[in-house]
DNA sequence: TATGAATGAGGATTCATTCAT
DNA sequence: TATGAATGAATCCTCATTCAT
């Protein structure tokens, strides 16, 4: 019981940063349980109950925390997101390291990411456009991110000469195509079909989108 | 006069073969609503009432010829799937017709098929594994038999001297990752159709699977 | 083509009974189909598709000679009941024929008809009083004449000084329950616990409805 | 304060206490109202519906307590047969009080018993098994266990020379049918009450039982 | 802030009955 | 009269969200 309006003021500070901290501890713990949910039920078949479950926390501890079961779900995407995009790093075409050194060290570090995050990489890898309009801009904003980030590594590639001309919407979507679809057979997939190393996927990936699989001749001009 | 079912059905008064037309036509009403419901809504978020809207039927109407709605899109999706094989022709080596164009047009009609149904395949494109092993099984086999496809191609094309040599399992990866992007972005997607032609998406696909992106040099040795 | 008055009348009259005869053959192959449902399926449980499926009909069919599922049933309870009034006859007390007897004939009668009607009488057996009047009603009526046919049979009884006083109402209804309960185990039940025969259980029955277990002495007064 | 499911629900800061008194006052009030429901509506034809408005509460309220609406009726029966269980004792020869009056206090403990819990009692007497596998054996255990106490009670009736020997599967199967068609008659019916007292019952059931109908001499002999 | 009982909208399925042919 | 496609009311069950304590 405070006696003068300094002390008062005090112990009421006290009082306020220690409830901001357990309710900070609270949010954190709720977010692990839903990383956890999401894994395992996935974004659409996820119940309340089963965060509710996961976290041991009565329905109304939750609501006071976020406002919809989805909220902590896009929380987790979110989060994400922002670690994906400061994990990339432009290629500095002016460092002493070779440019494909660069980008395979991209790959890595992308597909390290996602091998830590395997539920949400998941979701964002099979996402479908649904009714959601916020969600799917979301994930719109985010493959436009990815693919902003494809189109100045080319832009480089090519101004340094090391990249061959050609269209480069249809390039970005087939690299992208083939990110995904690795990221998706060797990573996040339920059995994943274990892999030799990271880097082995890494240097496969960049050797087949330089070199292609063509011996040498054009198949198309017979 | 019949004065039983079996007699009656005998009878060819007419009224049996009419009722029959009728019941035909329905079905494949509820199956051409199904798929615009496949699209617009997906295959986990439509309700029975979406289907029943865009059909314009009766609830009961609908379970006299389906007996739910999952089973009206798994007709949908099986019979994409025989399409889909019949439509796909292995690279016939001995053919006067050059291996690179029995492959693009291969890609085309595949494509074309795509187009046609983009509901479908948009399905099978975004899929993500759930809680139905039944289905699960289903996508998995559709893709198994893909594979299979890519990798006796790779395999002419090997033998021919073509192809370079190289890891399997990762190429017929990349090359499905390709194809799946590209066929989501440019036939199957909601503001699809900035494609000049499809023959146009086959060559580049091709362009960039043989050649790959690289001007000559092997960037990964700096 | 009828080419006089005469004619047109004569052969109209023909089709006339002709047509009714059909009509009353085929309601009768409903009734029989009835009874087959009712006592594979049960009054409640039985639907009008098991109906359909047992009589080989169409549903209209049905409709154009029965108002709806319940009223097929029905008639079948009319029925029974008709024939069980018909079986049971007064105890003649001028007749040659001991009464003992006489009443024991009744009883195998009606254990005779139960045993060939066994769903029918299964349901009366066990009825328990529902929302519909109509048949709450049927019911009863069906068992104030069972009480009112034990009644009398009690009144010549008494007169004749074969029977000891007694309050008659009590005795009505526990003699009504030894053989409700008699048919249902012995007669109408699945397992219908084989009996040596019908006459065994109406002796048996009558044994102990006029003896009574007692040795001899009253054992309410020790 | 309690930050954790568990810890709160050991400190008893009397919200968990309330919440619990309130869940188990809300299931009684279910179960009042389901025996309302079993008897208007009957166990086959009750539908949530009728509990519900009855009991004046929401569908999820109901789902809270009960997985369905047949296991509410469900634990009214278990409740039924274990007071049952617990009503009916073995007569106790080496007693100073005379078997026929131990008799007829069991008889009227159980009368009493099933006018207490009419609906549920009259359940069990027009059960009629049906496609339930699970409620027929439930049933039956219980018409098992009467049969039982019934015989056990006529064993040591003949050992002590009270009873005339006779045939024992027939005579419980009567005794039961006595039994049951005046609970049902007496007790249990919409329109009962037509009783001077369960006393009188009882009486007159074993005066019946005992002695039964006849004057003296043997009416099958003529 | 934490709790959990209560709510009711929403979705799936069944089946008696109608009605055009 | 016979047919069977179509209907929609009635039922069951789930689960996100609210709210009094």
């Amino acid at each position: 019981m405070p006696h003068t309006k300094a002390e008062a003021a005090d112990s009421a500070d006290g009082r306020v940063l220690r409830a901001q901290a357990l309710r900070e501890q609270r949010y954190q713990q709720i977010l692990v349980a839903a990383a956890h949910v999401l894994s395992s039920r996935g974004y659409w078949d996820a119940t309340l109950k089963d965060l509710l479950d996961e976290a041991d926390i009565a329905r109304g501890t939750f609501y006071a925390h976020f406002p919809g079961v989805r909220a902590a779900f896009d929380t987790l995407l979110e989060q994400f997101v922002d670690e994906l995009a400061a994990t990339i790093q432009r290629v500095d075409v002016g460092s002493d390291i070779a440019p494909g050194i660069q980008l395979r060290a991209n790959i890595e570090r992308v597909v390290n990411l996602c091998a830590e995050n395997a539920a949400v990489a998941s979701f964002f890898l099979n996402y479908h456009p649904g009714e959601n309009e916020e969600l799917n801009a979301h994930v719109e904003r985010f493959y436009a991110r990815l693919r902003s980030l494809v189109n100045s590594s080319l832009t480089s590639g090519e101004t340094m000469g090391l990249i061959r001309p050609g269209d480069r919407e249809f390039r970005i979507t087939f690299i992208l195509g083939i990110i995904k679809e690795a990221l998706s057979t060797y990573i996040v997939a339920d059995d994943a079909a274990r892999l030799a190393s990271h880097t082995e996927l890494a240097t496969q990936l960049l050797d087949f989108a330089l070199q292609g699989l063509s011996a040498s001749a054009d198949l198309l001009t017979s």
